[in-house]
Formats: structure tokens, sequence, C-alpha cells
DNA sequence: TTATAGCTACCTATCGTTAGGTAGTCAACC
DNA sequence: GGTTGACTACCTAACGATAGGTAGCTATAA
């Protein structure tokens, strides 16, 4: 008999299912398969497809809510680190791009919830903060500290922070759905964080 | 015995039942249900489920070759309606975003692309051209043309046109997933692009 | 007359789930 | 120390429901 890592295993097994074809898409057989055990005994570990996801939901948010550096990191007490140039920035952003990119169970868990967004209400919500709302409200207390240094120059911060982010998000999303275009993405990147700096340069 | 109408039903039924919950997990029942007719009947129509996946594809592809303004328009031959203004670009863009929010084949190909790209392929292939690289390549024209007419200042026009399109990319993906905050992010458009031009001017 | 579009009835395979059983582990009790 | 019972993790086998799909009939329009 096995130690407790059956469990987690299943949930590994369904994330990786669930961010290619969806919930509803993947079956229990599918899940058990990939495991090594047979049907009944997953109903050991869950009492039904639906606890999969819930747990799998838990899981990620409690991940989400104690690593990300959106949700920790705020930059009006914390200004040491703050870039303070577009060679540190670009390195900052491209860092975390990359990081988020490969991290297994981060780039699993983001395309599942850009799969269930128009199906689930739960997870579409949960989609905008963790993919909008905490990464756009991260970046504007950090433009509105530049802008307070005199790095950047004083513009409305929030649309700042939206012109800064959300093409790296469309381009992560690129790099999700055709992967072998992550080097033209990271350059592109590149490019737009250093034309960003320059435009709003003080 | 009805006339030629009962195939174009099953495909609107069915782009409907896809754009929610995806090709994989909508089955032939739910889409005779909405049709009104019986499952045997759909083979009438179409030779497998599959079969139908196909026929919108090839339908959705020739709808958006045939109108989508991201394809016909050429700005170098055509600068007579070239927006001169933040105004002028605000009420083109943000009169496009409508249109393209609400023409219900529009907005369910395109959340159907959003569901399946990472499972198909073809679909992922086909996400990527229309709501990525030819609208990249309709505005970094516009660009273009309005750097070369002295509206904007030189820099590099495909970073400008990721700049202003992808924010709104993100934006009307929201608009997808929580239709009640179309106003907010509207009003956020119209910020963006005005801080665009503002940023960008001569 | 013939093709078409609908129907009922049915096929096999798979779905999520459960019943019931079998080893092995561990702590409590005699 | 050995027996007992609760518990865990797995199993085979089966459940009713539904999946995608087909055979073959009927009614109507051309």
């Amino acid at each position: 008999m096995e130690k407790g890592n059956t469990k987690q295993e299943i949930l590994d097994a369904s994330l990786e299912l669930f961010s290619v074809q969806g919930f509803e898409a993947t079956s229990i057989s599918q899940i058990v398969g990939a495991v090594g055990i047979r049907k009944a005994s997953l109903y050991s570990h869950f009492e039904s497809k639906q606890a999969i996801l819930d747990a799998l939901v838990k899981d990620v948010l409690e991940k989400y809510t104690e690593h990300s550096i959106f949700v920790r990191t705020k930059w009006e007490k914390n200004e040491d680190n703050l870039p303070m140039s577009a060679d540190e920035a670009v390195k900052m952003i491209v860092g975390q791009i990359r990081f988020i990119l490969h991290d297994p169970i981060i780039s699993r868990a983001r395309k599942m919830l850009v799969i269930e967004q128009f199906q689930n209400p739960e997870l579409a919500k949960l989609q905008t903060k963790q993919n909008y709302t905490d990464v756009i409200r991260y970046f504007t207390g950090l433009i509105q500290c530049m802008i307070r240094k005199g790095i950047l120059r004083d513009d409305d911060p929030e649309i700042m922070a939206s012109q800064l982010c959300l093409p790296i998000s469309v381009w992560i999303n690129l790099c999700d759905r055709e992967p072998e275009r992550e080097a033209e993405a990271i350059a592109l990147v590149d490019k737009h964080i250093r034309q960003f700096f320059r435009i709003y340069k003080k």
C-alpha cells in the first residue's frame, strides 16, 4: 500500500488533463489511466469528479495567495528593490514571465481558467482576479511609486499599468497556445517595455 | 417538411453550445434538443459531430475573410478615412468593439476559439490569425500612415500597434467573461486610446 | 418517381458512480 | 505477544444513464 501520494497524483493528472481538454471533456477513465489505478479506487480519495475540481481550485488558490508576488508585494512599503530603469524592469518582468510560463502548476491552472471561463462563473471570477485585477493593481502601485520618485512622467497610473501589462498577458497566452513562439514573444516584451519607458520618461 | 433552414439551425445551435461548453463537452442530444428535432434527423444534414465543427469553421472563416475590416482595409491605398485625432480613433475603435462584442456569430466564434485553443491545433492557428496577427498587421499599417502624415511621432510601429490593440483584446475578453462589466471596459478603452495619442503625439 | 427530411427503435461503447471484497497498517485490549 | 476492530488503498464487477451513430420506415415536395 502506498503512502499519501496517490491523492496528489490524481490532482496532478487531473489538472494536466483539465488544462487541455477542460473539465467536462475529461473522463474519470482518462484520469485513472494516467495515474495507474482502477476507476473505483479514485473514489477512495474523492467522492466525485466535481470534488477533484473543487480540491484543485482550493489548492491553486492557496498556492497563489501564498506565493504570488502580485498579492504579496506592496510597493508603498517596500521601495528598496523598485526597478529604476528600463533594463531593470525588463529583467524583472521577463524573469517573472519565464517562471509563470514554465511552472507546471501555474501554467496548467492558467490554461484551465481560460478554458472554463465561459462555463463556470466561479472560475470566471478567479480568472479575472488572478490574471487581471491583481496584476493591474500590483503594477499600478509600482508605477505610482515610480512617478513619485520622478522616474516616470505623471499620468493616469492605472491606464499606464494596463498599457504595460495587458500586451504581455496576450503574449503569455500566445505562448500557452503556441509554445514554439516563446522566443519571439519574449523579444516583443523586451522591445515593448523599453519603448514604454522611453515614451513615459520624464 | 421544412425548407433548407434546418441545417443552418443546427449550425447556429452548435456554435452557441460550443462557445460556452466547448466541442467535446457538448452532446448531440443537446444540439438536437435546441433545434427541436430527433437525434437521427441530425444525421440527414451532417455525417458526424466532427462534420458540424468543420462546417462551422469553414463558415466562420468565410464570413471573416469577407467582412473583417482587419482583412479588407489596406491603409496605404485608402488614406481618406484615416483617423486624424484621438476623438476619431476612439469613435472608430469603440464602434468596432461594440460590433464584435454583440454580433452573435462573431462573439460565439471568438469564445469557441478561446475554449478550443489548447486542444485543437487548427483552431489554435485560427485564433492567433484572427485575434492577433491580422489585427496587429492592420493597426501597424494604420500607425505607419499616421506617422508618415506627422500625426504620431516616429517609433517602432509594430510595438505601437501592440500597445494600442492588445490591452483592448484583454478588455474584450473580460467582456466575454463578465458581460456586466462592458461599460467599465469601454471607459478604460476610451481613456487608454486618448492617453496613447497624448504620449505618442508628435 | 425519386430524393429529402423527418421519425422510431435500436446498436455498442463509455460515462460517472457504487457495491462488495481483499489485503495491509495501526492502536487498543486481554 | 497475539487477537481484535477500525481504517486505508486498492480491486472486480456491475449499475443506470447517456454518448455518438445506424437501420429502416414514412411523408412530403419536386
